[in-house]
Parts: C-alpha cells; sequence; structure tokens
DNA sequence: ATTATCTATAGATCTATAGATAATGC
DNA sequence: ATTATCTATAGATCTATAGATAATGC
C-alpha cells in the first residue's frame, strides 16, 4: 500500500480493494493485513473485527451507489433532459466505481440481514426521492408527453441498463467472441445508448 | 432433503441450493452434509473435493443460461417477432432459476480462472450463434426496418433488463419502499415491459 | 504515558483422508 | 465382495486476544 499514510488508512484501503474482488467471506484479515504491510493483530488493533471493518466499507459504498441514484435535482429543466442528466450522472458514477453494484448485490443476497442495518442508515430519504421523482413523472404522462410508466420500472430500467455492462463484462466477453477492443467502444458508447433506449421508450 | 432417492443425488441437489444462496467460499461440505442428511465424509467419497462438487453445479448451471440466450430460432418468422420470442424466452428461463444469474456472475468475478474451463466447454457454438443472430439483424437494418446497432449491444440489452429485476429485487425494495404486493406486479409486468422498452429502441 | 506495532497462541472452523462398520448384490 | 456410510483425526486455515516491545508526545 502507498506509504506515508498511516496504518489505518493502508488497512481499510486493503480492505476496500480485498472485499469488493473477493467478498467478505474469501477474504481473511491476513490477507487484508499483507496487503496493507503490517500483521494481522493490527487490523484488529484498529477494527476491533472483521465484520465492523466490513461494515465500514459497505456502508461508504452503499451511501455511494444509492447516492449517485436518489438525487434531486432542483434546475427548472424539461422532464427529459433531467432524466437524461439523472441517467448520465447514474451511469458516470458506476463508472467511476465498477466493482460497487456486484458487491453490493452479493453481499446483501448472502446476508440480509445487511439489508436492516442499510434501512436504519439510509432513512426516509430514498423513499422521499422517489415521490418527488413520482410526482415530476405523472405531471408528465398527464400532459401525454410521455406512455405511462410507474416510477418503479422506469428507474429499475436505468439501474438495469447502466450496471450491467461492467457486471457482465467477463462473462460476456467469453460467450460473444467480442474483441477486446470492440468492447471498450461499447462500453464507451453504453452511455448515449442507454440514454436513447430510456427516452424512446417513453413515448407515447 | 426428499428421500428415497439415493444420497449422492441428495448431496447435489444441497450442495446447489447451498452454492447459489451462499456461493462457493460461504458454503462448507459440512453444512452440504448437515442439509442432505449425511456425514460430511460422505461428501467426499461422492465428489472427492468440494471444488469437483462446485465445478459440477456451476457448469450445469453455466449452460442452462447461455443456452437460454444462445438459441437459433429457425422458424420463418419477421426478424421482430423472432427477436420478442428470444427475450421472452431468455426472461422465462431467468424467471425459471432467478438465483443463477447473480451466482454466475460472482463465481466469475471472485474467481476468473473459471472463464477458462467454461470458453473449453461452450466450445464455437456461442459465437455462431451470434454470428447467426447479426446477420438477421444486419439485413433488417440494411432493408431500414430498425435502426443501425450491433448484435452486442442488443444482446447486453436484453440480458441486463431480463436479469435485474431478480438480481436487485432486495435492494430495490429497501431503496424504493416499494410494497411486496407492488413489486410481484412489477416483476410480472416487466417481461411485456422489456419487450416493449426494446422494440421501441430498435425504431429507425 | 500513550499509542502503535509485533509475537505468540487459543479456539473455532474447514477440507480431505484413513480406517471401521453397515448395507447390498451376487 | 462391493458399495455406502460412519467415526475419528491430521493439517491447514482463520479470527480474536493477551502480552511484549517499539515509537511518539508531552
Amino acid at each position: 500500500m502507498s506509504d506515508e499514510q498511516n496504518m489505518e488508512q493502508a488497512i481499510l484501503e486493503s480492505a476496500t480493494k480485498l472485499f469488493l474482488e473477493k467478498g467478505f467471506k474469501a477474504t481473511s484479515t491476513t490477507e487484508i493485513a499483507k496487503e496493507a504491510g503490517c500483521n494481522q493483530a493490527l487490523v484488529h488493533y484498529y477494527y476491533r473485527t472483521k465484520d465492523r471493518l466490513f461494515e465500514a466499507i459497505f456502508e461508504k459504498k452503499m451511501k455511494f451507489f444509492v447516492g449517485s441514484l436518489i438525487q434531486i435535482n432542483r434546475e427548472e429543466l424539461p422532464f427529459i433532459e433531467k432524466l437524461t442528466k439523472r441517467i448520465e450522472s447514474h451511469f458516470d458514477a458506476v463508472l467511476e466505481d465498477p466493482k460497487i453494484p456486484l458487491f453490493l448485490f452479493n453481499e446483501i443476497n448472502s446476508n440480509p440481514a445487511r439489508l436492516e442495518q442499510l434501512r436504519a442508515k439510509l432513512g426516509e430519504l430514498p423513499q422521499e426521492v422517489f415521490l418527488q421523482m413520482k410526482s415530476e413523472l405523472d405531471e408528465e404522462i398527464a400532459l401525454g408527453n410521455i406512455r405511462s410508466i410507474t416510477i418503479f420500472d422506469l428507474m429499475l430500467t436505468i439501474v438495469s441498463l447502466n450496471i450491467m455492462v461492467f457486471i457482465a463484462e467477463p462473462m460476456f466477453k467469453t460467450i460473444s467472441g467480442i474483441s477486446n477492443e470492440e468492447f471498450i467502444k461499447l462500453r464507451e458508447r453504453r452511455k448515449k445508448e442507454n440514454v436513447h433506449i430510456i427516452l424512446s421508450s417513453l413515448k407515447p
């Protein structure tokens, strides 16, 4: 790990890297220590248990991910432009740290109890944002500008399209036989492609 | 586990259930044995190592998943109808065993070496099917019936939309605050919704 | 003095195997 | 006789902690 920082930070970074790569269960505190450049006991000195260390990381990543999706845009923009911005900024967030989604889905799946902690941490904010987005959407539907659709369907579509290219990369490459260069191009055009797909699907 | 079958089969079923739920690393042979109703040594008697047992299951699930996507439809149908059938049958396959996608993405992510075994097992078939689908697609583009798009983008869109509703369920429920009844409805209408999204995105 | 780091180890897994015993097939 | 199942255990982890030593702050 990078020197000159303190060891506590180095441990956190190593743990983040390893947990994101291999998940909670497959990562040992011994491995984290080795990667950070200290001995295994020090991991416990700073974070007491593997679980507490994990939770700190899990929470940070979760907040980042949810935050990228759940944010209110108060600009006075036409609905379609606001939506486009929302799709694009979510895509950019996933691109910034592409291992997050699979990591989160995984850890939630193998330990659903983490959802409870989460619910507490996030509070009511997400639901409020959903309500806000719903009212904007419903207004547009009432005006006849877009077809009738629920906010849940729309958000799920956004997330599906924006995330999958990162989650599926290794498998998709193997199955499709796509070349590496071509896959890179695909990933790059995917942001615009996703916007196009979603907007065209909303036409009345 | 269900009686009257032989123990070898019961072990395979227990292992399948547990591996799909918790992944390779977090599942122990002791646990598999307990679930199957025998002692831990018997798991090794039949399958020698945990890894061999896992690989048998991994390969089966992988074949099922890839097979649901990669199949040639030789019916003489208009392109759009063929595509619709492809989307719907893929969706139905995922619905049949919804834990498969996350399981596969995960295990590939935490052990990319499994991809190599896979490449060998699958052979050239997937690439051939991609080529076949590509020629059908290009023909339709040339006729001006749909906009220009690569087969890779199209397939990725199909997979993204069809899979995510199953992978994201727990997290999506927590974040959105959607009720359980409403989520069930969402899941049910998702097949048609996905077809609609994809077809409308192809319009020239 | 306090904080950071290390060595050593207890106790809990977990996988794989050896060797005993029970069940089954001829 | 062969196959299925069990008990017992070796050897390899892995987490967490106790207690020693080194580094730092006053």
